[in-house]
RNA sequence: GGGCCAUUAGCUCAGACGGUAGAGCACCUGACUUUUAAUCAGGGUGUCGGUGGUUCGAGUCCACCAUGGCUCACCA
């Protein structure tokens, strides 16, 4: 592509080195600089003071009319006509027109502002009116360059559509692509709302180890890196579940954090190799409080940021409001393939069941009754679940954290919540029982020697912790990207994440 | 990692059959004192992603590579 981020400026000189070429719109653009250096116009200026923001002046135009007001912003776009000049430039709040005269200006002011370039940043004392068009407009009576752009922006109408260079180069997106800043916008009122919602239910927010000796909590393969003098191994963590319930068993009774997990995974529309988490955890309570706590959390979050609960995702409705459907995986599997798993006892049963169903699914001789259960699961429900459903019960083999259920301790009380088809939510009841714990530790560590990459590794001190005694306590996380790409309707996950992960150039 | 698709000017895109590369915006020169996708007159600014190959001749055909998109696998 381009020969972009190579050139120099050092000491206000151009330092271009033979080998780095400079398009003509480039050079145009230094030739500029050097010709407003000549002319003693310093085109980096410092703090400018203003009065008004585009949008507030265009909202109150009755009130402002004819007073005077300094703005500032980027033009996006200019129109000259001789003897009388209009540009549109862009701040925070939007986009307001300037004009600039000659008459009223003098000539050097003028000639500055016919030199000046789309993307330069510039500061505009002036006059509110209207134009004969009827735009509300700023007629300049003082101009001031606070920024030389050197680099041409993209074309106005069609604005930056390269999905490459929109994530490669955020800033530029963001300069032309106004739709892109309100889904950030959006993404920040949506973490604060929840950040609200906990807080004012005597949650507190805490922050745990991002750096774990024992990458735990959650099945992935972890990042590696390195502490030079600790001379260690450490994992970027996959989840932050096992230092929460350490918490947990230290006397906070309601803790949450929300922070960056990292997995060391394949990147998709729904997968960044780094995602934020929502975790939290609740003594006391359990995967019932945490369904009814989820329902209630992703509601009012929506109808704090956008004022409804029925929303719609890529065309399709989605009804937010509570209660939603709470559905066991026997029955939904059972609903679904017509395998009732209920009466089927061993991995053999299972895989006969399936093959005898014709669900088109190859199962490894090696894989238990419950992963089975799984697999059938997300091969044949997990698709259907579109409007929100809680999906109950699952199997202790998957489920290594979780506690197991009274009347049936092949499955747990864990549930996932799937929206549009897509896992939200992972909650359970927590297991607080050390010893089932070890055994479900030792069990993970046989798959891991296996080959397993993604089994969890054995935390002696998470066991500890746990023989000191760890109320009974429901925990939930809810993947935060996820959540903005369905309240936002956005399609990838990158379109709310600023600055996806990509490879780097050259 | 597999499959499919894409990559042409700063940006958005055209380029049947292989014959020496185009448009709009942006930019440059000039005109124009309320324009607004301003207008009018002139100007094409390019390693056609890269490297090889086929051919008299390659943006176009072939191979490999790079980057990205979609999708499958894995996961949240």
């Amino acid at each position: 592509m381009s020969e972009q981020g190579k050139k120099t400026v050092a000491n206000g000189k151009e330092q271009i080195s033979p080998e780095e070429e400079l398009n003509d719109l480039m050079l145009v653009r230094r030739e500029k600089l050097t010709e407003l250096r000549d002319k003693g116009i310093e085109p980096y200026g410092g703090r400018y003071e203003r009065t008004y923001m585009a949008g507030d002046i265009l909202a109150n135009f009755e009130k402002l009319e004819n007073e005077h007001v300094v703005v500032a912003g980027r033009i996006m776009s200019k129109r000259g006509m001789g003897k009388a000049s209009f540009a549109h430039i862009q701040d925070a709040t939007g986009q307001i027109q300037i004009y600039a005269r000659l008459n009223d200006i003098g000539q050097p002011a003028y000639e500055l502002f016919g030199k000046l370039d789309i993307g330069d940043i510039i500061g505009v004392t002036g006059k509110v009116f209207k134009t004969r068009m009827g735009e509300i407009t700023v007629a300049t009576e003082d101009l001031k360059l606070l920024s030389k752009s050197l680099r041409p922006l993209p074309e106005k109408w069609h604005g930056l559509k390269d999905v490459e260079l929109r994530y490669r180069q955020r800033y530029v997106d963001l300069i032309v692509n106004p739709e892109v800043k309100v889904v950030f916008e959006a993404r920040s009122k949506i973490v604060r709302a929840v950040r609200s919602y906990l807080d004012n239910r005597g949650f507190l927010e805490v922050e745990t180890p991002m750096m774990h000796a024992i990458a735990g909590g959650a099945a992935a393969r972890p990042f590696i890196t390195y502490h030079n003098t600790l001379d260690m191994k450490l994992f970027l963590r996959i989840a932050p579940e096992l230092y929460l319930k350490r918490l947990i068993v230290g006397g906070f009774e309601k803790v949450y954090e929300i922070n960056r997990n990292f997995r060391n995974e394949g990147i998709s529309t729904k997968h960044n190799p780094e995602f934020t988490m929502l975790e939290l955890y609740q003594a006391y309570a359990d995967y019932d409080d945490m369904m009814n706590l989820t329902e209630e959390l992703v509601a009012n979050v929506a109808f704090e940021v956008f004022g409804t609960t029925k929303i719609e995702y890529q065309g399709t409705q989605i009804d937010l409001s509570p209660k939603w459907t709470r559905l066991p995986m026997l029955d939904a599997v059972k609903l679904h393939s017509g395998i009732d798993f209920g009466v089927i006892k061993t991995a053999e049963e299972a895989k006969n069941a399936v093959k005898q169903a014709k669900i088109g699914l190859e199962i490894d001789p090696a894989e238990s009754w419950g992963s089975i259960l799984n697999k059938v699961f997300e091969e044949v429900v997990e698709p259907r679940l579109i409007q929100p459903t809680f999906i109950m019960d699952y199997p202790v083999e998957i489920s290594p954290l979780a506690k197991r259920k009274a009347e049936n301790p092949e499955l747990t009380y864990r549930f996932e919540l799937f929206i549009y088809g897509r896992e939200m939510a992972n909650a359970f009841s927590e297991l607080n029982d050390p010893i089932d714990q070890k055994g479900r530790f030792l069990k993970q560590v046989e798959k891991r020697s296996a080959g397993d990459e993604e089994a969890h590794m054995m935390d002696e001190d998470y066991i500890t912790a746990l023989e000191y005694g760890m109320p009974p306590a429901g925990g939930l996380g809810i993947g935060i990207d996820r959540l903005v790409m369905l309240l936002t309707n956005s399609p990838s996950i990158r379109d709310v994440i600023l600055f996806p992960l990509m490879r780097p150039r050259d």
